[in-house]
DNA sequence: TAGATTGTTAATCGATTAACAATC
DNA sequence: TAGATTGTTAATCGATTAACAATC
């Protein structure tokens, strides 16, 4: 949140520096914690000044290892797996995809982005050949667990997991699951919520006019 | 987490009702938290005995909203769209995609899952036919701010917003951002700390083999 | 020197957990 | 009746926030 804020801050105002009220404000939080959060990183600010945006950019995105190049494998060029390759989300903030990997005779060798798709048995070699450090699922629920392993044994420790399924790793890799029903869930949540309220106020509505003295 | 768990006693295992205790080794979790949530659902527990699974999936399905349908619109049918559109995960849990629309000429009429690709234009009537009640964006990040708008107008009141750019609406609408590469950001997060603790580790191990005593 | 603002300590608040009466 | 387990109260813990000395 406070990148964002900063990033913005940035671009369209000409301001030098910003007090931890301020980035509070932008950042919907109190004034305090933000200068409690932004001590974990070190002690940047300035007493009676303020906080350097600039400077302040650079810490945190070096922190948050933005700085830093991280390529990655993507494994399942499926349809899923074809939108995440040509998400620029990805390598506006370093995360390279410098691999595509599948197992289905027709989608190898195919060109995918500016990359050829190799065999899955492939990938060890490519990791130790490119560096690879992060590994991205995108196959289908029965592939996924293959996958996993596969990255696990090639070395890489650090796994995004967009298939339906869970997969089992050992515990000093890093795993994280991407459930997109999740967040409709959240959502249907809220909604079913706003319809019961919407109901309630006009059941309420009903009755006052029912309830009315005549005049 | 509960619900994945109660999910998968009810596949496996041929037990009828789970404790407290059990349900909160299996979600990973205390399993006082595990009553106090369940308490806020009602009290659907039998003392002495513990919760029946099927009850209990059933009361915490229909409290996220699972038990119904939620015809959901689909805007901007690119790569990320028809992604979005095959995924099963959507279906399986009532979130229905029941119109697609875009804004391109030449994506416009193409059939993709079975439905007709629609012009953004006939979103209002498509959402009063249909009975749309959610909004997934997938468009490039200049259109997805209109694409809202058009979503609000027509009476849609949760959206679901994948474009890359921040959109607008007003504060009685549910809206949700999501950004795949935030997941990145964290793996490599970790991936920094694992690789300074290795570092770290090694560099003890070797100090240690200079300054081990001669034998 | 006066005003502004950080970094940090102490107070407050809310969430988690332990304990236990209620009850199957 | 004895053992098991819920639902809830009270205690504990950790995160957030207010307050303020340090200092630009």
């Amino acid at each position: 949140m406070y990148l964002r804020s900063l990033l913005d801050m940035a671009e369209t105002r000409g301001a030098i520096t910003v007090s931890s009220d301020e980035l509070a404000r932008l950042a919907g939080v109190n004034a305090a914690k933000v200068r409690k959060d932004l001590s974990y990183l070190g002690s940047y600010g300035t007493r009676g000044v303020g906080y350097d945006i600039e400077y302040l950019l650079y810490q945190i995105t070096r922190e948050l290892g933005l700085t830093q190049d991280w390529p990655t494998a993507l494994i399942g060029i499926g349809n899923l797996g074809r939108a995440l390759a040509s998400y620029k989300g990805f390598s506006e903030r370093g995360f390279r995809i410098a691999a595509l990997f599948d197992v289905d005779d027709d989608v190898i060798g195919q060109q995918v982005g500016g990359l050829t798709v190799r065999h899955l048995d492939e990938l060890k070699e490519s990791v130790n050949e490119d560096g690879l450090s992060i590994g991205i699922i995108a196959t289908p629920p029965s592939a996924a667990q293959e996958a996993a392993e596969k990255l696990v044994d090639a070395g890489v420790k650090s796994i995004l997991n967009f298939a339906p399924s869970v997969v089992n790793v050992s515990p000093d890799v890093n795993i994280r699951k991407v459930d997109l029903s999740i967040e409709l869930q959240i959502l249907s949540f809220y909604e079913q919520r706003t319809q019961a309220i919407a109901a309630a106020r006009e059941a309420n509505r009903r009755l006052e006019i029912k309830h009315r003295p005549p005049r």
